[in-house]
DNA sequence: ACAATAATATGAGATATCTCATATTTTGCA
DNA sequence: TGCAAAATATGAGATATCTCATATTATTGT
């Protein structure tokens, strides 16, 4: 984790529209590179995080240690806010999947005021609400296409250059298949030459086609 | 809808939790019987709800006319928070399953108190952020069960009187499955001797199978 | 009262996806 | 270094669910 001037990104910040006070004070600008994580599974996390740039993964383990993704997340989103409205709340690791830059409002001193900051709190009602409008909307679409649809919006979400490493396990668990039925898929992928496989790997060679069947999940 | 006196109900609304203003002597109590309409698609709705008793249904109409249920709510629920927090929001149409009694709090001279008090505000973040979390878990969930399991929880949901009579292209939508497929589970059922087709609606006959079915998904 | 539309109903074949069985390879760790 | 566990891989048969075709029965508007 880098910290950045905030002087260039700031302006990016939506403040006028998210805080009726002066928070800019105390706002930082982080960047993470691929991997890093930004928030830890279980620790209390100290920051109230906007996404300026980049995505990430959300995991939480379960009760037999196995992890699960549970989501992803990009730009204009926030992370830690279920911890900053919830008094213990169980922290979900989050790990950046491409290079991203963050705003970061510290807890410290930062918590009370937002927690009385109407304006803020609206806002984030909102954002929280729309949230779970998209998410409602995602899930209840998705059920009615195959895997191959998924699949292809998964690749192109979590691919690195081109290059789609995943753990099977992870996968087929977060898009809801059997182990089985996600290989079969990713070996049709392989047949209709969108994904060629290199060694554990599996390269996009027609990233069209990817964006093409996820498309029509929207 | 009938309004009743609050002093027999209101000692039961979680004032202290929600509001820090006396909203208490806005609050109105109405009772609402089978089929009644709370919220009306579409009609700038009047007041923010929160159910005391029953469940009810929520529906949206689709471009093509079509009439698509969305979602079934119960006691401890808001209703009219996305009318609260979007200026203009399209509202979705509210139906009552059972007899509800809800308490009712006027937009009129409430809304700007409400949007201008943190606690309300914070505990609204919170409660749709908890809502958020369980449809998330529920759609996830639910993918991995067959739909003997979710229609037999959807049976129990909105069966009157142990009598199912449930429009079936509603329901295959709201469950995700096809028309087909639907008539084909509940055919199942009665073959199982759990329904009993009654003319045009069935009969529930052995509730504790249905009740056993539905809790796999818990 | 009748025609148009919507809802119900059922059959048959197709397909997406699952389960189970089993083998090989990689990884973590003592 | 080597063993146990995890991850990858593939086959074959089962099943949940879909699509399409086609009838019959309600409902609705004019």
């Amino acid at each position: 984790m880098y910290r950045l001037q905030k002087s260039e990104y700031i302006q990016h910040f939506p403040i006028n529209k998210y805080f009726s006070y002066n928070v800019e004070s105390y706002v930082e600008v982080f960047e993470y590179k691929v991997g890093d994580w930004i928030i830890e599974e279980g620790m209390n996390s100290n920051y109230l995080f906007y996404i300026h740039t980049g995505k990430a993964k959300v995991f939480v383990t379960h009760q037999n240690g196995k992890m699960a993704l549970i989501n992803i997340v990009g730009a204009g989103e926030f992370l830690g806010d279920m911890e900053l409205l919830h008094e213990q709340y169980y922290s979900k690791a989050v790990q950046a999947i491409s290079t991203m830059i963050v705003f970061a409002i510290p807890f410290k001193p930062c918590r009370e005021p937002l927690l009385e900051d109407a304006k803020f709190l609206k806002q984030l009602a909102i954002y929280i609400s729309e949230k779970a409008t998209d998410m409602t909307a995602k899930y209840s679409q998705r059920l009615a296409f195959p895997l191959e649809n998924r699949l292809a919006e998964f690749i192109l979400q979590t691919a690195v250059d081109d290059i789609y490493r995943e753990k099977h396990v992870l996968v087929c668990d977060y898009l809801g298949v059997s182990y089985r039925h996600l290989l079969f898929t990713l070996a049709q992928f392989c047949e209709e030459d969108i994904l060629a496989k290199d060694g554990r790997n599996y390269r996009i060679r027609n990233k069209s086609r990817l964006i093409g069947l996820s498309e029509i999940l929207k």
